[in-house]
DNA sequence: ATTTTGTCCTGCGAGC
DNA sequence: TGCTCGCAGGACAAAA
């Protein structure tokens, strides 16, 4: 990594310190300044970059076949992408976008440099540098470590994460977005998961058969391969690819956004409810809502 | 101790 | 036309 510019300087904050140091672009820039970027690991809407930050390929001696060519970073460019956040890869020659919070200036060996340009209208999203500790069993951001895998993992254990909501004293919709159990799943794919799983967002997870929370945990990950197959959910310009392209899921989507509308399974008029002051999409008819409220 | 609520932020559309 | 209001979303500190 060649340059930083950090444009908005909001982009460092996070949830918890919204104070900036005047001199946190600084540090961030000096950094990165130098260091490589070798892999993109991502769990939920967290996402990292292990920095590199050994000798530099031309001062190195030859590694020997099958030795370890760099030791295990100990950091990482962490981000999350909060609701509006997004990556975009740009030749330096083209038109920053308004909502461009910091570019990323890469230069590649043997190929054209290229900008990694951090764009998030909201500003829910972070840039940081953290360590990295051991967490589910791989190397994650401090901040990150607390996050649960997500469903396209090939660690993640359903049948474990079933059983804790189970334990939980919540809702299924709750407990389906609470990171801590599983991570990935919005708000948008969470009324997905239910309606596919015919679980009613407030069922209690106690009294909720096992069997059913494994279907909803099943009805998520499916919701998430098919949304990953169309490029994902683009209601507008927020949500697109690196490359600006939209994701087509809208177009798949069963309730979210369909109150009194018609279920596509019963006919029956979607309602919405607001939980946990997010709404809800859910059929009554074909999500039978719990006893007790 | 565990669960719920409010806050951060911008842009847009509805209503006046 | 121009304003205010409510809403959208994820994470987490603060409150209950």
């Amino acid at each position: 990594m060649d340059r930083v510019r950090i444009l908005d300087p909001r982009i460092l904050g996070t949830t918890s310190n919204r104070l900036i140091a005047p001199e946190a672009p600084a540090r961030l820039a000096a950094e990165l300044t130098g260091a490589e970027l070798v892999s993109v690991e991502r769990r939920g809407k967290f996402m990292w970059m292990p920095l590199h930050t050994g000798a530099r390929a031309a001062a190195a001696p030859p590694v020997p076949a099958g030795a370890r060519a760099e030791p295990r970073p100990a950091r990482a460019l962490s981000v999350h992408l909060g609701m509006s956040g997004q990556f975009r890869v740009h030749d330096a020659a083209d038109p920053v976008h308004r909502h461009t919070r910091a570019i990323l200036d890469l230069e590649r060996p043997g190929r054209e440099r290229l900008e990694l340009r951090f764009v998030d209208q909201r500003i829910f999203g972070h840039l940081g540098i953290d360590d990295l500790v051991e967490s589910h069993g791989t190397p994650a951001p401090r901040a990150a470590s607390h996050i649960a895998l997500d469903p396209l993992d090939p660690r993640y254990d359903p049948e474990h994460t079933a059983r804790r909501i189970q334990a939980k004293r919540t809702g299924m919709k709750p407990a389906l977005l609470d990171q801590t159990f599983v991570s990935g799943i919005g708000n948008i794919y969470a009324d997905e998961a239910l309606f596919a799983a015919r679980v009613h967002p407030l069922a209690p997870t106690r009294t909720t058969r096992i069997s059913r929370i494994r279907a909803a945990l099943a009805a998520a990950a499916a919701v998430m391969r098919d949304s990953l197959a169309q490029g994902g959910t683009s209601f507008d310009a927020l949500y697109v690819h690196v490359n600006g392209e939209s994701g087509y899921f809208e177009r798949s989507l069963q309730v979210y956004g369909r109150a009194g509308l018609p279920c596509l399974r019963c006919g029956t008029a979607i309602e919405r409810l607001v939980i946990g002051g997010r709404s809800s999409h859910v059929c009554p008819r074909c999500q039978r809502q719990p006893r007790s409220r």
